[in-house]
Formats: C-alpha cells, sequence, structure tokens
DNA sequence: TTAAATAACTGACCAGAGGTCATTACAAGC
DNA sequence: GCTTGTAATGACCTCTGGTCAGTTATTTAA
C-alpha cells in the first residue's frame, strides 16, 4: 500500500491521526460490532500498522472508551437540540429513547461499559470519562428542568434514573438476529413481550411521575 | 494426575460428567469472573482435557447458558421462598434486589446474556433457556399477584419489568474496584450516587405504584 | 474367554486475538 | 548535509477458543 502517509510530529498532526484511527474504528464497529471488533482489522482499515495503534491507544478498550465518549457528547447534543418547551413526560421518554437508539454507538458501548470497557483502561482515562459524564449528565438535567417543570435535583435524578433504565431495556433487545431461524410460537411472544420502545417510555413516564410526585425539595 | 476417571457410558454418567464440569465452571466463574474465565482452566478445574469439555459444550457460550439458566431456577426458588402475604412494596422490592445479588452468578451472567452469551450459542439451546426463562417468570408473576395485590396481568408485566430494572441497575456498580486508587472528589460522588440498591428500590416501588395505578384489566 | 465393535477421551494442533519491542526511516535543528 | 529524536514498523510473543485423527476403556457377540 503506497498511502503516502506522512509521520505525525507536531501535536494537531498526533490528534488528526488519533481522529483518524477513531473515525475507522466507529466504523468498523457499526459494521461488525462490539465482539466482531479486532485490533488487526482496525489497522488495516485506519492504513496503519498494528503497533501503531498502540502509540495512540494503550489498550483495544482504550479506543472503545473514547468512541463512548464521543458518542455521549454526540447524542447529548442531538437530544438537547430536540427539546421544546413544555413537553409531555412521554415525548420527553420518546425523544430520550429514539435519539439514543438512533446513534448507531452509543447504546452497544454503553451497555458495555461498566462490565467489560471499564476494566482494561487506565485511571486517568475513566477519571476524564467519568467528568465527561458528569458534565453531559449536568447540562441535559439543567435543560430538563424546566421541560418537564421539575426542581433541578428532582431533573438530575430523573436523567441519572434514565440512563439505567436505558440500560435495563436496550440490553433486551440486543439479542442474535434469529433471521430465517424457526422460532416457536411462545419464544417468539416473549422476545415480542420484551420489545425494548414501549418498556422503555411506559416505564420512564412511571419514574418521571414518581419523582414528580415526591415533592421534598431537600438534597439527594 | 492420577484421578482414575472412569468414562461416561450411560445417559446417566454423562449428565454426572456434565454436572462435574458445570461445578468446575461456576467455580471459576465466581473465582475469576467472565472475563478471566478460560475454557484450558476449566478442563483443569474439572480434571479432564480441553478436548474433552466439547463432548460436552459446543461453545464457551453454552457453559455460559446453561449456568445462567441453573442460576435462574436457584435464584428464582430463594426468591419465592422469601415471599410473605401482603409485602409492603419496597418489602418485595428489596428482597427481589437482595436475593438476586446474593447468588453470585446470577446477576454477572443477566447482564452478558443478550449481548454476549446468546450469540454463540446454537438456536436449540437458546429456545430451551428461553422456555425456561418463561416459566420461572410465570411462576414468580403468579406468587407475586397476591403479595402485591395485582391481577395476573399486572402481576406478569411487573414482574418482566423488575428484570429490566435489575440489568440496568445493577450494571452502575459492576465497574473496577478502584481500591487503592486515589479518585477525584467529583467522580467519587458520581459513582456513589449510582449505587445501585436504592436506586432499584426506589424505581421499582414507582413502577410498582404506576402498573397498579393502570386499572385497566384488558390484556397487554 | 476372547475378539470385535463402539465411542469417550486425549492432546497435538490451528487460526486469530491482544499486545510488545528492537529496529527502521523520516522530519526537524544545527 | 549531518545528527538526532521519535513516529512508524512488522516480526514476534503468549494466550485464546476450537478441532480432530488417533487412542483406549468398555460393552457386546461369538
Amino acid at each position: 500500500m503506497s498511502t503516502e502517509r506522512k509521520r505525525a510530529r507536531t501535536q494537531d498532526q498526533k490528534h488528526f491521526r488519533r481522529q483518524q484511527i477513531l473515525d475507522a474504528a466507529e466504523q468498523q464497529f457499526t459494521e461488525v460490532g462490539y465482539e466482531g471488533f479486532s485490533m488487526a482489522n482496525l489497522a488495516k482499515l485506519a492504513g496503519v500498522v498494528k503497533g501503531t495503534l498502540y502509540l495512540y491507544f494503550k489498550t483495544r478498550e482504550e479506543v472503545f472508551l473514547t468512541l463512548y465518549n464521543q458518542s455521549l457528547v454526540r447524542w447529548s447534543h442531538v437530544f438537547l437540540d430536540q427539546l421544546q418547551d413544555a413537553m409531555t413526560d412521554q415525548d420527553y421518554a420518546k425523544t430520550l429513547y429514539t435519539t439514543a437508539l438512533a446513534d448507531g454507538s452509543f447504546i452497544p458501548l454503553l451497555t458495555r461499559l461498566e462490565h467489560v470497557i471499564e476494566h482494561n483502561v487506565s485511571v486517568e482515562s475513566l477519571i476524564q470519562s467519568k467528568r465527561n459524564f458528569i458534565e453531559r449528565v449536568d447540562c441535559i438535567a439543567q435543560a430538563t428542568a424546566p421541560v418537564l417543570n421539575l426542581s433541578q435535583a428532582q431533573s438530575l435524578e430523573l436523567v441519572k434514573t434514565m440512563g439505567v433504565l436505558l440500560v435495563g431495556a436496550s440490553n433486551t433487545d440486543q439479542g442474535p438476529s434469529l433471521e430465517g431461524e424457526t422460532i416457536p410460537a411462545d419464544v417468539q411472544g416473549l422476545i415480542d413481550s420484551f420489545s425494548s420502545e414501549p418498556i422503555f417510555i411506559k416505564n420512564a413516564c412511571r419514574i418521571i411521575s414518581g419523582i414528580r410526585a415526591d415533592h421534598s425539595a431537600t438534597g439527594e
């Protein structure tokens, strides 16, 4: 391959190279998913050799953690853009769910964050990632409070809880594809009854109602 | 090792051998967790050679799926035993949460079920596992209805929803250990605020209230 | 009792994974 | 043009899940 690739000497060039790798990683991730993802293939896609990847990322999981952080920021912007004054609880929940799922990387990475990705990552990267998370959550909570007519504290609790519910609900439809397979009616019925969208929206509404009913403005 | 291991010829002997492997697997799983689990080590623990494992399980994930099914049954018995007439919503939620967490294998396997384990398993095993799940859920729902004073349909929806919430909530405290690490106060505060038990119980209660408020006895 | 048939079991082997590091070669400074 | 720092390389490592031709304990039939 005569890609004529120049060496990255300055900080700017290195950041650019790093982002090139991340773009290739995102591409591979959307194509083959988490389990099918390999560093050898990433190297090929990014037009570098495997060893080079490890100049820019300490481990495979550091790549994923960076992708996650980027997808979180990306999604939060999309979501904040779609918030309007005085939405119904249901509209709010539906918007949150739909925008989150529309981002191809966000949910799959979020569901693997804590029990896989964070376990092979440097403490500095972890702290940086958590700080990014705090910032996004705070920002979303601040925008949510007026929309749903909640106090700041209520809004913060709500946003955090929505994250938990999102992980739980989206888990249920990440099973294998089963296309072309013969599935018995009872099993198919079970799978259908766990369709994540209605589960998320219904329970999000219940939780919003519950939080609104807690009219204690005290901390926690 | 001169374990004098006999060959398993009859079905009974084969079932016994299979369970021996599963017991060793459970032991290894509780010791090293999902990511540290290896088939080579399982073979050593079970006192057989690696190839033999594949006479009893098609893939590594078939081992995990079987462990999951066993842990689900085990937990459901413990939980059902602890149900009493007329518990408060909070007691019910707390019992569910506590018993689930007390089983060392159940939660870690449940959180990896759909996006990892089920993706490398035969369709027959998957169907069998789903059937087992249906049976346990139905059984728990039937026992739950009188306890929380719900209709059968409400109870069924509740139990399914509790599963979703359990996955979401337990995800939040499966991060890396961070013992002996210096964690900044803001990040530590975030981690503390995601402690899974209060999140689960609070929102379980909100959801139970919400379901109880839906006094439509119509299907779905 | 013994020979033949069966299949549980073995362990060397494979491809591919994540990760390392001595070496190479390119760009900047004198 | 030469020296020097370092980005980039690619051969190499260990480990993984998984395979399979061959071995041998056990059952069956003569």
